[in-house]
DNA sequence: ATAATTCCTCTAGTCGCTAGAGGTTCAAGA
DNA sequence: TCTTGAACCTCTAGCGACTAGAGGAATTAT
C-alpha cells in the first residue's frame, strides 16, 4: 500500500495534482485509512502512470478520460483509441508547423539588431509593429 | 474614429479581448462617446496591431508590457528588446524540440494499431500504459 | 419611429494545475 | 508510551489569457 506521497514519487505526479485528478473524476476515489488518509495499490499506480504518460504526450484530461473508458470496455473496438491518438498527432504537427514559422521570424528579429542601438530605432520593435516586415506565413 | 467592433475587425483581436487588455492595463483606456462607448484612433489601431503580432509570436502579456515600455522610452538601449526576443526564441526552440519527440512517439502509437483490433489488445492503450514501449526521449 | 445591431458592465467559467492556511494523522526514535 | 516532525487532510483562492452569458443602454439603418 502506498500513501499519496509515495505514489507521487513513484509516478512523478505531484501530490496536489493526484488529489485534483480525484476531484475531477479522472481517477476513482482512493481507499482511506481509519484516519482518513488515502492509500493506493498496484492498479492505481499503473493507472496514474498511464495518465502521466498521456499528459506528457499532450493528451487533454478529456481525451484521457475517453481512453480510460476504452480500457474498461475492452470489448469495444480499438478504433476510438487510434482516433484519439491520430487527432493528437495532427494537433502536434500543427503546433510544430506554427512554431517553426515563429522560430524563423524570431530568429530574424533577434538577428536584426545587435543590441547596440537605441530603442527608438530598434528593429525588434519596428518589426513587431509592422507585419509587412515579416514573412507573413504565421497567423 | 473606430468603434471597438471596427477595431476588432481591423486587427483581428476579439472585442472582449480588447476590453480585457484595457482591464489589465496593456492598452491605455480608450476615449468614450457621450453614450460611454469606446472610440479609437490610428495610434490605438497600430498599438493593438503590435500587440496582436507579438501575441501571435507567443510573447506573454508581461513581455509585451515590457516592449511597450521600451517604445515609450526610446532613449533606452535596444538591448532589452533584443533580450526579450532571444528568450522567446529559445523558448520556441525548446517547444519545437519537445513536440518533435512527441510527434515521433505519437506516430508510432497511431501506426501500431490498424484500428481493427479490440481495445483489450490495443497498442495505443498498451503503449500509454507502458513507457518501456516508447523511445523514452520525452519527459 | 422603430427595429436590429452593437455596445456597455458585471460575474463566472475555461484548463490544468499550484499555493497557502489551518488543522490532523502517522511513523520513528527516546 | 510519549514526543516530535513529517506527511497528510480540506478548503479557498490564484495563475494566464481569455471566453461566455446576462441584462440593459446606445447607436445605426430603414
Amino acid at each position: 500500500m502506498y500513501s499519496i506521497g509515495q505514489l507521487s514519487k513513484r509516478t512523478g505526479v505531484k501530490v496536489p495534482t493526484i488529489r485534483y485528478y480525484e476531484d475531477v473524476g479522472l481517477v476513482t476515489a482512493a481507499g482511506r485509512t481509519s484516519g482518513n488518509q488515502r492509500r493506493y495499490g498496484q492498479p492505481e499506480l499503473e493507472q496514474l502512470g498511464f495518465i502521466k504518460h498521456a499528459r506528457d504526450l499532450g493528451f487533454s484530461i478529456d481525451a484521457i478520460s475517453s481512453l480510460i473508458d476504452l480500457q474498461s470496455h475492452p470489448d469495444r473496438t480499438c478504433q476510438d483509441a487510434t482516433d484519439i491518438a491520430r487527432v493528437q498527432l495532427a494537433d502536434v504537427r500543427d503546433k510544430i508547423r506554427q512554431l517553426v514559422a515563429l522560430e524563423t521570424e524570431l530568429q530574424r528579429l533577434a538577428d536584426g539588431c545587435d543590441g547596440d542601438g537605441i530603442a527608438g530605432e530598434c528593429y525588434v520593435l519596428a518589426a513587431l509593429g509592422d507585419h509587412q516586415l515579416c514573412d507573413a506565413d504565421h497567423d
